[in-house]
RNA sequence: GCCGAUGUAGCUCAGGGGUAGAGCGUUUCCUUGGUAAGGAAGAGGUCACGAGUUCAAAUCUCGUCAUUGGCUCCA
């Protein structure tokens, strides 16, 4: 007998050699006929597999996310069959589990795989999952490993094993079916009862630009056809609220070919709502010490130099302009560090004056890979909300923590509360990638741990996604359909000052060098207003939504009484517009509502003679009646609820 | 940049080798209404662009541009 202990810390008494699925079964049949996978003494086991000593057991359904992932673990090895019987030469590479579902890398050779062939691949998987295959897994050896894959010419595969220890190597073998796999399947197929196979997209060998591109083919599968159809249904929903689109229906802002691919065109509309964020933004940076300025669109090639981004980015760049003058090359601004320094450097000064921020909405020009743009998310032209900040070293603490504060407070007066804060440090084994000093490099890397930790802040560590010059503190917010974009960025950097030789006097009458932070808690106007728009759908915090009351005229009759209360809220500056078309009262709610304006005041005869408005409110319909006062100061009320007010104070 | 898809009226989309379609919007007229679509008539398109095949191309083929799902990249 075996002493198994489970998660709320009972221990019973099994036979040894039993199985998870047994032991699930003398708890209970539904349990057994819901587990999906299993971890003995924190180790991913088959649930078929045998417990031959004491241990701690955790059985996992389709409620725990390590059963989803067995599940779509499982159903990336079906995937894999269906291919193999389908396009018997195609070569299988890797295919794993992943947040939604899960996707396999193809060789499919000379043949060009398409979507339109995803139907007959889907269909094929369901017919194996009907054929309810046992998966089991079996040990190998390096040799016969190797064998196997050497006899079906999959470089692939073989790549694979080579870079395993011999002894840990294994086979999960299905049908007539054989994967090379760690393990962790469903008992058999005959679980996935339902599949969708969703796209179909180039991806690189190891994710290695310089190696072959393969076929990936993304899916996702369930235990029951109602949970697939719910899932496509809330990726339907998710679209509606794609940013592309709400910009379109909303009129914040547009595209021209003409114009050039990546460079928005911001529409009256946007642009009041993006200036709204913008005055949000420099109350609050006034109020924690920071000073406008502005810089150049163009600089010198040689401020690039100085700064080392010419001979970084320089080649993929929007080329240099050249001018009349022999040999002088001007670059379009891709940041605006450089010139925040040559501003730093236009005079000396005291340790007593720093620490020196400067920001500016500064706009900024890159030649984004043309695969790469997206919406307002990643375009070539848009306007980074900077600063930068000149310290000595020991303020340097006091003054990340305090821009933490402040991109905080930025992302919860517009109620991004899901949000990772992501640590992002060098790659060690790359150091041609970075420029600067290990010592600094070190330096700043602990400061930014430090700041996080003492902002309680619960972050992840990304190694390898430091800038060139400096590790950063990121944050991430994901867009509708999940997809993960930085917004707020705050970064060390040691490697500018030195470059550009500033300098500070300390009390000691000698020169020193001050530490630089690159801040921008937006990120780019462009990204967070994308982002924000998905978030909220279009429906914006009242202070910040482009048109906040829509005056709705029951006839043209009326015209001159709505005339009266327009002029009274256009004088308490409240953003209101007169809806007097010639249309039915319904027709107007209807689209009012439709433009998600969040107040609606409905004036016909009953109003004017009362001197009184009739309030409707977006979504929640009709409010009763009150007089034009009251209105307002409910306006304001809501208004000043929002903490936009904390930041004006 | 790479692999796949898409591009038809202002918007959303149907169609498809032989005279270009719908709904919404827009214009004009009728209607003057009470909390999510009042009625009628009209205007509006070089079917992204360029080549090729064909008696004939919006439709088929190739190329270009743009958009898009991913990959790679992201100062």
């Amino acid at each position: 007998m075996i002493a198994i202990t489970f998660p709320d810390a009972s221990v019973r008494e099994f036979p040894k050699g039993t199985t998870p699925l047994a032991v699930a079964q003398s708890i209970s049949e539904g349990l057994a006929r819901n587990v999906l996978s299993a971890q003995f003494n924190n180790t991913t086991v088959e649930v078929t597999t045998p417990l031959e000593e004491d241990g701690s057991l955790k059985l996992f359904t389709w409620n725990d996310a390590e059963g989803k992932t067995a599940f779509w673990h499982s159903s990336a090895h079906v995937l894999a069959q269906a291919i193999k019987a389908l396009y018997p030469d195609a070569k299988l590479t890797i295919g794993p589990a992943i947040e939604n579902g899960f996707y396999y890398d193809v060789d499919f050779g000379e043949h060009s795989f398409t979507e339109k062939e995803l139907a007959a691949v889907e269909k094929q998987m369901l017919a194996f999952a009907r054929e309810k295959f046992a998966f089991s897994m079996r040990m190998a050896s390096k040799k016969e490993a190797l064998a196997f894959y050497e006899q079906e010419a999959n470089p692939y595969k073989v790549e694979l094993i080579e870079n395993l220890e011999d002894g840990t190597i294994s086979f999960c073998d299905h049908a007539d079916f054989t994967d090379l796999c760690r393990g962790g399947h469903l008992p058999h197929t005959g679980f996935i009862k339902a599949v969708k196979l969703l796209n179909v997209a180039g991806a690189y060998w190891r994710g290695d630009e310089t190696k072959p591109q393969l076929t990936r083919i993304y899916g996702i599968s369930f235990p029951k056809q109602k949970e697939l159809t719910a899932y496509l249904e809330l990726i339907e929903e998710a679209k509606k609220r794609d940013h592309r689109k709400l910009g379109k229906e909303l009129e914040l802002f547009t595209f021209s070919e003409k114009v050039g691919q990546g460079l928005p065109l911001w529409l009256p509309k946007g642009t009041a709502l993006r200036e709204r964020l913008e005055n949000f933004l420099k109350a609050a940076q006034k109020k924690a010490g920071y000073e406008q300025v502005i810089s150049p669109h163009i600089g010198n090639i040689e401020l690039y130099k100085t700064s080392g981004h010419y001979e970084k980015y320089g080649a993929d760049s929007f080329q240099p302009i050249e001018t009349p003058a022999e040999g002088e090359m001007f670059l379009l601004k891709p940041m605006n560090c450089p010139h925040h320094c040559e501003i730093y450097k236009s005079r000396p000064w005291s340790y007593r004056e720093l620490p020196k921020r400067y920001a500016e909405f500064g706009t900024v020009y890159r030649y984004e890979q043309s695969g790469e743009l997206h919406g307002l998310t990643r375009v070539r032209g848009f306007t980074q909300d900077d600063a930068h900040i000149f310290c000595t070293p020991d303020q340097l603490d006091e003054e990340f923590k305090k821009v933490i504060d402040l991109v905080l407070y930025v992302f919860s007066s517009l109620g991004f509360e899901e949000f990772t804060a992501q640590v992002s440090l060098r790659d060690p084994e790359k150091p041609e990638k970075y420029i600067g000093s290990l010592e600094n490099w070190e330096r700043a890397e602990n400061a930014i741990v430090n700041a996080a930790k003492a902002k309680n802040l619960n972050y992840v560590i990304e190694t390898g996604e430091a800038a060139f010059y400096g590790p950063k503190l990121d944050f991430m917010v994901k867009d509708a359909l999940g997809r993960k974009w930085q917004l707020g960025t705050i970064q060390v950097d040691y490697n500018l000052p030195e470059r550009f030789d500033l300098t500070y006097k300390g009390s000691d009458n000698e020169l020193h060098r001050p530490i630089m932070i690159h801040r921008a808690p937006f990120g780019s106007m462009e990204r967070f207003v994308a982002i924000l728009l998905e978030s909220t759908g279009g429906n914006f915090p009242l202070w910040l939504t482009p048109n906040q009351v829509n005056i709705l005229c029951v006839s043209e009759k009326h015209e001159n009484y709505a005339r009266k209360v327009l002029n009274e809220l256009e004088n308490n500056e409240i953003r209101a517009l007169l809806d007097n078309r010639n249309e039915t009262i319904g027709k107007k709610i209807r689209e009012a509502e439709l433009s998600k304006v969040p107040f609606m005041i409905i004036v016909g005869e009953k109003e004017a003679e009362s001197n009184q408005i009739s309030v409707r409110r977006h979504q929640q319909g009709d409010q009763g009646s009150m007089d034009v006062p009251s209105f307002i100061a409910l306006v304001k009320e809501e208004m000043s609820k929002s903490i936009y007010k904390f930041a004006s104070e």
